[in-house]
DNA sequence: TTTTGAGTTGTTCGA
DNA sequence: GTCGAACAACTCAAA
């Protein structure tokens, strides 16, 4: 081991890259040997119900790819397992650790575990330093005049675009700074079958997007048979994509694709600024009406037989592939709530664990978005059919035919409940309980 | 303080 | 087939 030298230590979380990564650049730049750490999070790792767990593939994979980058610098990656507090302790002894730098991580799991990392270093006297790297503005930075949260996307959004400037967006040269790595031979990377899990061969989407997607976005992708959408949400949330790069790529090309890297930020916001939202509605009154919460019906949305093919199809393709177009994002999630009058937090729960790119801010705005208890949500009596969704965005049912094969079968089971039925069973449901206050 | 304009993604009904 | 209104008022942001 290097214990004679000092070292700075970089932490990787949401970050997997080594190009334009803030928290590296400023540990390259800091004079001392820089060496790369990965924790796999026993908290985080002992939750997953599936040994085949195509988050846990897709960090691996890009673990393994900066790991290779490393090696052609003569440095190598240095992989760990367990409470992060425990492997922190075993880092201090394994490096004579003088400083680390880590990128600003904000969900309210990270934020505990990075508080109590701190507090460990500086009981040793070592340095804690994070940066922003996941996004363009943090949670404190895109606010009214008064300096009070917004709720409301639109002027979020205009205040944004407002403040914001090629500075900003300006890349980490780190590649200039390579030869900071603390050189040391190349050492084991911890395979996900040590750790009781299997390598499945899935296909990721690449963390590229062509201009040309972007230039017909607004027009295509709202199309599930298409491929007319970015596919980048995975390498977001893992951070194998820098969002500067994204930022200045959308705004060359796509004012409507902006707005979504933008509308990712303002849910990052709103769950940092109202962290109740993790729990219960953003409105209140929301939390009053009583779903019917029936579990047979829950199991059949989950699996895809509600007898709706559009709706089947997006829950078979999450099940299949990680993924679901954000389309029928929309309208499963509407279905499950206002349809099935089934808690929002349920299908929020099965989205967080089947989706590869679950992110908690969005998939919570999404779900409140859909069940009308979020900020700026659609309102309540806005109740998506899906046969006119169908119509306007599947019409010759290829993407329907894809994941539902039976459709026009006789196996293929009666739709769960008629929809003008469920429509105004909805409608009643809501108007009672949001009267009741 | 009051007023004004506006608010991601829809559906249904009746003229 | 097309179009506007109703759905139901409410809250936010800014002048």
């Amino acid at each position: 081991m290097n214990k004679l030298n000092s070292a700075a230590i970089i932490w990787l979380r949401r970050d997997l890259r080594l190009s334009d990564n803030a928290a590296l650049y400023h540990a390259l730049r800091s004079g001392l040997p820089v060496q790369i750490i990965f924790i796999f999070d026993t908290d985080i790792l002992n939750q997953l119900e599936n040994k085949n767990d195509r988050r846990l593939v897709f960090i691996h994979r890009a673990l393994q790819t900066v790991n290779d980058q490393l090696k052609q610098h003569g440095a190598t990656l240095h992989t760990y397992y367990g409470k992060p507090v425990d492997v922190w302790k075993n880092v201090l002894k394994d490096y004579n650790v003088e400083k680390v730098f880590a990128n600003h991580d904000y969900e309210p799991y990270a934020q505990q575990r990075d508080n109590e990392i701190k507090n460990l270093l500086q009981s040793h006297s070592i340095l804690f330093e994070t940066y922003k790297d996941q996004v363009v503005f943090e949670k404190d930075e895109v606010c009214k005049a008064d300096g009070l949260p917004y709720t409301v996307f639109t002027p979020y959004k205009n205040k944004y675009l407002s403040q914001l400037n090629a500075a900003h967006l300006k890349s980490y040269d780190n590649e200039k700074y390579f030869s900071a790595f603390l050189k040391q031979e190349a050492k084991h990377l911890i395979a996900l079958s040590e750790m009781g899990f299997i390598e499945d061969n899935i296909l990721f989407p690449k963390n590229k997007v062509d201009n040309s997607i972007l230039k017909k976005y607004e027009t295509t992708r709202d199309f599930p048979a298409m491929d007319a959408t970015s596919r980048l949400s995975v390498h977001l949330r893992f951070g194998t994509v820098s969002i500067r790069q994204l930022m200045m790529q959308a705004m060359e090309n796509s004012a409507v694709w902006t707005n979504e890297l933008i509308w990712r930020e303002f849910y990052m916001m709103i769950l940092y600024k109202f962290p109740h939202v993790a729990t219960g509605a953003f409105k209140p009154r929301y939390n009053t009406i009583p779903w019917r919460n029936n579990e047979q019906e829950f199991e059949k949305w989950c699996h895809g037989n509600t007898g709706y093919p559009i709706v089947d199809a997006g829950m078979r393709e999450l099940l299949a592939t990680g993924f679901m177009h954000n389309r029928v994002r929309m309208i499963v999630a509407s279905f499950l709530v206002k349809h099935l009058l089934i808690d929002w937090k349920w299908g929020e729960a099965w989205f967080a664990k089947h989706l590869l790119d679950f992110e908690l801010s969005s998939n919570n705005g999404g779900w409140q978005w859909a069940a009308s208890s979020g900020c700026d949500a659609a309102p309540y009596f806005r109740i998506f059919n899906p046969y006119e969704q169908t119509k306007r965005f599947d019409s010759n049912l290829e993407y329907i035919k894809k994941w539902v094969p039976e459709f026009q079968e006789l196996t293929y089971p009666q739709p769960i409940v008629e929809h003008t039925f469920a429509r105004n069973r909805c409608l009643a449901t809501y108007k009672l309980a949001l009267q009741e206050k």
